[in-house]
DNA sequence: GAGCCGACTTGTGTTGACATGG
DNA sequence: CCATGTCAACACAAGTCGGCTC
């Protein structure tokens, strides 16, 4: 099929695969502007404060994202370029060479132990100086740079002795600060303090009527936001144009060809057609051409005529254009699959001109095992279709789900349909799922006993089997696709105490399938044969490759979209952050705004802006409303009364169940106006009405939107990880080694899980672990011991002392012995820092925010300026999914 | 403006491959 | 070499939010 690469001889050189991984299509990267990345490091790469704002808004080229969106007009090889600072990893990566500034230093040497990273996960708060020292300089910057920092920062650095606050939160104070829950821990140092000091910049008056005005008149966000205040040039607003660059697409991949030819000749398209596009003109006078010609270049009419479906009018005064899109870039990350960039994710927008891909795969048709569960202790006989259904349940013997009633409830309901009302088994209790249990286990240990060769054998037969739908040629670009597996039947693993938890989530067949693909595309054959797909659309407004109805909520869809490497999530990627990053002109505005309404009269004004205030300040997710078959979860719209305790003063202790059913505890000292409308909120209420009784997420949504465009509860919390891991690395990072950079990282990236709530389970061993270290450790202290009474004896001139099986020891000699004995130390010292890192680490998960909500160009632009491998930081997919921010200035700055 | 639909992002848990250390 | 631990990849649940309809 169209988009198999197995076999793949006379391959241009730079579609080559030579990994394994997903690549097929390089970046290359301009090594120009690197150059002046490197100039404009070396005025200012010891300035991580407030002040590089200025140095990046001067610095001759916007912030050095272009090149990934570049073609390769400059390196037109596959390896990286000797002198790009872009980012590759594994092969790409041993072969970078550390040239100027901007390079992002190979990893070579090994993480930090540990132990370094206990010894460097010191309390957030820092030292006083550090912090003065820091805002004094933002200071300078601006007024208001204050508003700069996360509201919780500030709070922080201005009584960084509180900790009040934690010991309420505190319940079983015991030990390390573990068992205290994620939110607690962040903010049981805050205090209250300089908030009220942000809210005074009259000056910030926005004119927010004539930005909605240019908004209207086409400026996109992200290419252009008015600023509300005449604050000194912090940032270029406008280096975004950077991301999407209008280089004119002179033609594209014939979907129908190429989905007709082979692997090969589909790479030999993508190769041809690049020649003859205006590789030849260079990047920066292309940019600047399509720039030039406003929305819709001549190019862009081009490519409009291949849409298949017209833009749907009416779009919003923020809406964002359709953008150019760039065929190939520049950067050399083995991990850019694709390379163009498409058009922004606006509504109703364009979001491709052709689409081709292969569909979904289903799973395999189920396969009886005839083991007969017991029925009142006698073996029954099931229908296939009966017993995949007891199978599913049989195999979830050992999960949590299994003390739960409803699952059981759920369970049994659905599975009686199936049974029939004048089946043997009339209830659940009578059933004994052993046999089928034990079977499931059997299979398991089998798989398990595999030799490798035969697990390699297995494997490689699925590949070959699901090559065909991993990839989608979107633009003429392969592009991987995210999730082409149709979920298998199951029974439904609801979060929390979910109302559906086990019902039987049931099979999915193609007759339940709509795939959206190019209308000249051929259309995906349906692999079950016999059957067809509901229904085929050819929306280009739309990313999804497919999706079908959730058979637990039908009024829900399950979508395939594209990986998250994919240009077209990377590119609505970078457009949220630069939302976010937007936020920081507007924070100190919008804050005093709120804080004027803490105490209006009306008493909607009074909710959003305490509402606001709560999202602000603790990265509290909107809330929108549920239904009541789903869990019972809230946001900061959705709190209860009796989820928010006072406190006085003026503290608030928030108690709910998040996202995913997620504990939130925190308690935090709060503005006094703030308290008192709490107060007032709450007056007159049963525990379980609504804290916010005038308020919904859209109406929250709208006035946040009249305060900065497209502003939503959710750009906080993006904007609140990143400025703190901005304002951390810039704060914290020291000289040393790479280790303790990274120890430093981690720790920013901590505080930021801890804001956002980010929290994972301890995993079931953990306890069995930290004993078997501590374990260890005593047994390391026994040799110390011994080997310090040899050490006497030796001196002594004494022989050792028996071994504790009665053995007799070597003679060594005291210097020996001393060695033994401070070796014996540092692996104790290292144990036990493991240990803590371990114990500290147990419930925060740290990988949601790197995911999510923090901007990958703070670290990669922190990892180029400290020389530190951004491998050391991101992960394989992690790489993948942000090339495009491995170009990034090292002066970058949140 | 409420309610619903649709599309997309965010989130945790599980799985399985790989690394590590005895 | 094996047992154990770690981590990336995957699975899929659960959010957010825009837009449409009535």
């Amino acid at each position: 099929m169209a988009v198999e690469t197995s076999d793949k001889p006379n391959l241009p050189h730079d579609f080559e695969d030579d990994d394994d991984g997903p690549v097929i299509y390089k970046r290359y990267s301009s090594s120009k502007k690197n150059q002046s990345h490197s100039e404009v490091r070396k005025s200012s790469s010891h300035s991580h404060d407030g002040q590089s704002y200025r140095q990046i808004s001067n610095a001759p080229s916007s912030s050095g994202q272009t090149s990934c969106l570049q073609k390769g007009n400059t390196v037109p090889s596959a390896k990286p370029s000797p002198v790009k600072p872009s980012v590759g990893i594994s092969k790409a990566s041993k072969s970078l060479v550390n040239t100027s500034s901007t390079k992002l230093p190979v990893a070579n040497s090994k993480s930090p132990s540990l132990g370094d990273r206990q010894k460097m996960s010191v309390d957030i708060k820092g030292e006083p100086k550090t912090i003065e020292h820091h805002a004094k300089n933002f200071v300078e910057d601006s007024e208001d740079d204050e508003d700069n920092k996360p509201l919780s920062f500030r709070l922080k650095n201005s009584n960084h002795d509180n900790k009040v606050t934690s010991v309420i939160a505190k319940k079983s104070s015991e030990d390390s600060d573990d068992d205290v829950p994620l939110a607690k821990k962040l903010y049981r140092n805050s205090n209250l303090g300089t908030t009220s000091s942000n809210h005074d910049d009259s000056n910030q008056k926005k004119p927010i009527s004539k930005i909605q005005k240019e908004q209207k008149n086409g400026s996109g966000m992200s290419n252009k936001l008015d600023r509300p205040s005449p604050l000194p040039a912090k940032r270029p607003l406008d280096n975004s144009n950077s991301l999407h660059p209008s280089v004119k697409k002179s033609k594209v991949l014939d979907p129908v060809a190429s989905i007709k030819s082979k692997a090969v000749s589909v790479k030999h398209e993508l190769k041809v057609e690049d020649d003859d596009d205006d590789d030849d003109i260079p990047i920066s006078q292309r940019i600047k051409k399509s720039a030039m010609s406003g929305d819709k270049s001549s190019s862009m009419k081009k490519v409009l005529t291949k849409v298949t479906k017209v833009n749907k009018p009416g779009s919003k005064p923020f809406k964002k254009q359709i953008k150019k899109t760039v065929k190939k870039s520049g950067s050399g990350s083995e991990y850019s699959k694709s390379s163009k960039i498409l058009p922004s994710s606006g509504d109703g927008q364009k979001k491709w001109t052709t689409l081709v891909h292969n569909g979904v795969i289903f799973p395999p048709p189920y396969q009886p095992h005839g083991v007969k569960m017991l029925y009142k202790g006698r073996p029954v006989d099931l229908t296939p279709e009966q017993e995949e259904v007891a199978t599913m349940y049989a195999v979830m013997r050992d999960t949590e789900y299994m003390q739960k009633d409803k699952f059981k409830e759920n369970f049994w309901n659905d599975w009686r349909k199936l049974l029939g009302r004048n089946h043997v088994i009339q209830n659940l209790k009578d059933c004994d799922f052993t046999p089928i249990y034990d079977w499931y286990q059997s299979e398991k240990d089998k798989k398990k006993q595999m030799t490798t060769e035969e697990k390699k054998a297995l494997k490689e037969e699925k590949m070959k089997l699901e090559e065909k739908y991993m990839w989608a040629i979107v633009d003429g670009v392969k592009e991987k696709v995210g999730n082409f597996r149709v979920e298998p039947p199951g029974l439904f693993r609801g979060r929390g105490e979910h109302p559906k938890m086990g019902k039987l989530k049931k099979r999915i067949h193609p007759g339940d399938i709509t795939i959206n693909i190019a209308k000249d595309a051929p259309i995906p054959e349906c692999p079950i044969p016999g059957e067809r797909w509901k229904e085929i659309r050819h929306d280009n407004t739309v990313t999804w490759l497919a999706y079908w109805s959730d058979p637990i909520n039908p009024k829900l869809f399950k979508y395939v979209f594209l990986a998250a490497s994919s240009s077209l999530k990377g590119q609505s990627d970078k457009e949220k952050y630069e939302k976010a990053r937007t936020l920081k002109d507007y924070i100190g505005n919008i804050r005093s705004a709120y804080t004027k309404d803490f105490t209006s009269k009306d008493i909607t004004k009074q909710q959003i802006a305490v509402a606001t205030y709560l999202i602000d300040k603790l990265a509290l997710r909107a809330g929108n409303e549920k239904d009541d078959d789903e869990a019972d979860t809230v946001g900061c719209c959705t709190l209860k009364v009796e989820n928010v305790t006072r406190e006085p003063p003026n503290k608030l202790k928030f108690n709910f169940l998040g996202k995913d059913s997620i504990k939130y505890e925190n308690t935090v000292e709060v503005e006094l106006p703030v308290y008192n409308a709490i107060l007032k909120f709450q007056k007159d209420k049963k525990p379980g009405d609504d804290l916010f009784d005038k308020l919904d997420t859209s109406k929250l949504n709208a006035h946040l939107k009249e305060l900065m465009p497209g502003l939503t509860a959710k750009v906080f919390r993006t904007f609140n990880a990143s400025i703190t891991l901005d304002v951390m690395l810039n704060k914290e990072t020291k000289d040393g080694d790479v280790g303790e950079k990274i120890v430093v990282y981690q720790h920013a990236n901590k505080q930021v899980a801890i804001i956002c709530n980010h929290q994972r389970s301890v995993s079931k061993s953990h306890t069995a672990q930290m004993s078997k270290l501590t374990e260890k450790i005593d047994e390391l202290q026994a040799v110390l011991k011994e080997l310090k009474t040899d050490l006497d004896r030796a001196r002594k001139g004494k022989p050792p002392s028996k071994s504790s099986d009665g053995k007799r020891k070597k003679n060594l000699s005291p210097e020996m012995l001393e060695k033994k004995i401070s070796q014996t130390n540092a692996k104790i010292e290292k144990m036990q820092r493991d240990m803590k890192t371990k114990e500290d680490l147990k419930t925060v998960a740290l990988g949601t925010s790197k995911i999510n909500y923090l901007d990958p160009r703070i670290t990669v632009a922190w990892c180029k300026r400290h020389e530190v491998p951004i491998e050391k930081i991101f992960n394989k997919s992690l790489l993948a999914k942000f090339c495009w921010a491995m170009d990034v200035d090292p002066d970058f700055r949140f």
